[in-house]
DNA sequence: GCAAGTCATGGTAACGCTACCATTATAAAA
DNA sequence: TTTTATAATGGTAGCGTTACCATGACTTGC
């Protein structure tokens, strides 16, 4: 009355094909099969043709959880974004994940909104997964989540911004230098009586008033800042354009938060008649691509995106391989592009 | 000459606060522990407080790769994108990936880059992730692929078209429907000379052909059809109407792949003095925000991406917990939106 | 011909968590 | 009171890998 000796299959495996069966069918030990599949220089030939044929005959794929449980490298890079529809950070996102894809990694994508709450509740969730690096859109501002990040021992790049205190690695440009530069930029033109179209963002402020600070030691007061709250799009750069014209009809010069605006506010000036940039020059930030092929083609601030992300992606595998960065802090720097709205 | 008996550290820990630690600081069973932190209502309130205050004293951050393998729940969503910098994908992964992290889960994003290889690699790195389901931009074209897909058991949603044999659910849209509306529309305003200008995509490919069955019904031929390949930027726009009008003069309506491409086509048009929609007629597709807001407003087919990244984060987080999905084969549908190009 | 080194393979024990089952205390039902 | 249900907690055994160490076969050097 003996039951049959059942394998006892246990309760809880998914079913799905593990590296045990590939082993037996291949007739190796586990962790041999293990180094067939992961280093197959370590292994003798006929182990691996063994293991190659097992694996493609029962269609197993490494469960790269457990391998990261146990070897505690997770090949997993997070990004912390404030969002993907604002289009000046999406080639860095793009580049930034093709130069994983391509070292072996994968990206997890975080998104803040620009909300505090959303950024502390994805460090949370980012921290939990053990990635083996960490991108930041921007400086890591509250100290809360500083603390966190340096706790976990995990990498860091930050991005997008220069700080003398990063929390481990930086790419980045000075958002003062810009708003300086194209002050300088502007009053070289002859212009003289100027309007800023900020967004409700730390950085874009920065700017704005490096750029305030800059007209206003040459004379010039007065500068009609026009705030578009949390809307990056092209119809708040118009209606900006419309109050700018509202309180200063004399403006000859609109440096704006990002392209979007900029090509919100130059739609604006077309259709009300005002002959760009004769009677008023536009300045956008980002240089997205279309920018360069609009009539009249922006003048904008470039920012090699593509750069960052290729090069946090570079960092960050260099330290999750336990190599070290020779400069882990780096200004990529930016450049203002002379085209036909200024 | 007896060292004292050390707390034998395995020499593989990383070092870092477990719930382990968490339990013993708290004078409860681990398995207590991570009830109080997972499923608090099912430990007394004292214990409850007790956890929560080794939790905070010791910044534990509960290992989300151990508990995904334990539990062979990973909380993780993929999602498959041609690029990112298509902007008319981004509202959909933004919405995703939102519509996700309310949820607990967190999104993995890898890009093909049109390129069938990278899908392929894409796909088992995805897989070897054990993700709780996975969101594909467009249909599985490979027959390799859906086996892969299948067999892996994971919940899937292909999205952005539509087949009668999805792999598992489906939420998208009919390109030939599209193509064939937007004809007759054009066909409606009395235009009779028509031009398509498409990419190097599949689905744009449909769209194109529905578009002149459409009009060959109706006796028109002669339709000329300009190919960006692999380019999607307002440049490729201007350029192909230049090479349209070399052919086809009197061309007065133009179908255009994606909003960037009829971007530059009015961009062209406008330079040229033709008038538009009086000589030309302008359709994009895609309907990105800034599109309504130019002068002229662009005329365009409306996809409401933001309604599929939201269904679809519906229902692989439905699936992920075991419950059934009613419908899983949903049209979304599309609308045709009449701005001035057309 | 033997010590010392290299190579290929395997055994064992984690990695940090949760599923499953067992146990005890407490309340409700009979 | 005894039985039965319910709530709170704990023990054990994995989840599917890889790190670490051990072993035996085979070289190499002198």
């Amino acid at each position: 009355m003996n039951e049959p000796e059942k394998i006892k299959k246990s309760r809880r495996s998914s079913g799905a094909i593990t590296l045990r069966d590939v082993a037996k069918l291949a007739g190796v030990a586990p962790i041999t099969a293990s180094r067939a599949v992961n280093t197959p220089d370590q292994v003798s030939p006929e182990v691996l043709k063994k293991v190659q044929d097992a694996v493609a005959r029962t269609g197993y794929v490494p469960n790269r959880v457990a391998g990261g449980l146990a070897s505690s490298r997770s090949r997993l890079i997070a990004a912390v974004v404030p969002s993907i529809v604002v289009s000046v950070f999406v080639e860095t996102i793009e580049t930034l994940n093709n130069t994983l894809f391509e070292a072996g990694y994968q990206l997890m994508l975080g998104q803040t909104g620009y909300s505090p709450e959303r950024e502390e509740a994805l460090l949370e969730a980012i921290i939990g997964r053990r990635p083996d690096g960490i991108f930041l859109t921007g400086i890591m501002q509250s100290s809360r989540g500083r603390t966190r990040l340096l706790a976990s021992g995990i990498p860091v790049v930050e991005t997008w911004d220069l700080t003398p205190t990063p929390i481990d690695m930086l790419i980045g440009f000075s958002h003062s230098d810009i708003g300086r530069e194209v002050a300088q930029f502007l009053m070289a033109k002859g212009r003289k009586r100027f309007a800023l179209v900020r967004a409700d963002d730390e950085r874009g402020i920065r700017r704005a008033t490096a750029f305030q600070n800059a007209v206003a030691q040459r004379g010039f007061t007065g500068v009609v800042v026009d705030n578009v709250g949390s809307s990056r799009t092209l119809k708040a750069g118009r209606e900006a354009l419309s109050r700018i014209l509202l309180q200063a009809p004399e403006t000859d010069a609109v440096f704006c938060s990002s392209d979007l605006i900029a090509m919100g506010v130059l739609t604006e000036a077309l259709a009300r008649g005002i002959a760009v940039p004769q009677h008023l020059s536009i300045v956008g930030f980002g240089d997205v691509p279309y920018v360069a092929d609009m009539v009249p083609a922006l003048t904008t601030v470039h920012i090699n995106g593509s750069d960052i992300g290729r090069k946090a992606a570079d960092y960050l595998i260099a330290r999750a391989e336990g190599r070290s960065v020779e400069h882990p802090i780096v200004d990529v720097g930016f450049s203002i592009i002379q085209r036909d709205s200024a």
